[in-house]
DNA sequence: CATGATACCTTGTCTGACAAGGTTTGACTC
DNA sequence: GAGTCAAACCTTGTCAGACAAGGTATCATG
């Protein structure tokens, strides 16, 4: 298998821009974790990420902003890895970014229904 | 009012992409429109687009791919308008369109209430 | 004829997803 | 210990689409 991606359409990609950073955020909201672990989460359980291309330059960004925290961590004879967590910062972003997705996501669905109000 | 656009915060914008075009599709799903009265629709009524920067480009790429056709009319005094609607191709394309959506909304509604699964 | 509204369109900028590639570390061979 | 593999990190470059800003043509009204 070659840095499998599970292929979900052309359009896809699009549709993906804006939410995946706040996705990460919320998985993040329960427990860090670290990026390799995040592709793998979202990308096979949810085909909302595609590569690590996509994620590495993601969470450089959170970090930027300020809504994450780092800290490297070794367990056992793993080679270390680097585990993100929220910043309150983070949990008030994502806690509007909830709003403003349901506010979203329930026009997009009036006008896919298309019934001419 | 200097070109209105009601705007809607900053990451909204990406919300947008890969949206707005099938937005327009339905739309057009239930009778013909001009683009100037498309952009009042959806960015006065929906918020789902802010500009004809947006519009414009978007129907010609519709037109380009076949989705949709075009006529120009021209009612009583007006100045002509160009009416988009859409084409069989048209009607396919957000056919699928809506089931990924209902996915992909799902998904995401799904990762964003987070307890973890 | 000047203004303003309607209506069309184009150019250029920016952001973020992604493919492709590269690096390091440790485990497990041979 | 040299070779290989996978985990895990990262970077570079490409592309699409939303948008701001600006431009054009037409008609009505002052």
């Amino acid at each position: 298998m070659p840095r499998m991606a599970k292929y979900q359409g052309p359009g896809l990609t699009e549709l993906r821009r804006g939410v995946v950073e706040y996705c990460v955020m919320s998985l993040l909201s329960t427990e860090e974790m670290y990026g390799f672990q995040l592709v793998e989460t979202l990308a096979s359980h949810d085909g909302l990420v595609t590569s690590e291309g996509t994620m590495y330059p993601l969470l450089g960004r959170l970090n930027d902003a300020g809504l994450v925290n780092t800290n490297w961590k070794q367990e056992g004879s793993n080679r270390p890895r680097k585990y993100y967590s929220l910043t309150s910062a983070g949990v008030a972003a994502l806690d509007a970014f909830r709003n403003d997705w349901a506010r979203f996501r329930d026009t997009v669905d009036k006008v896919l229904s298309a019934s001419g109000e």
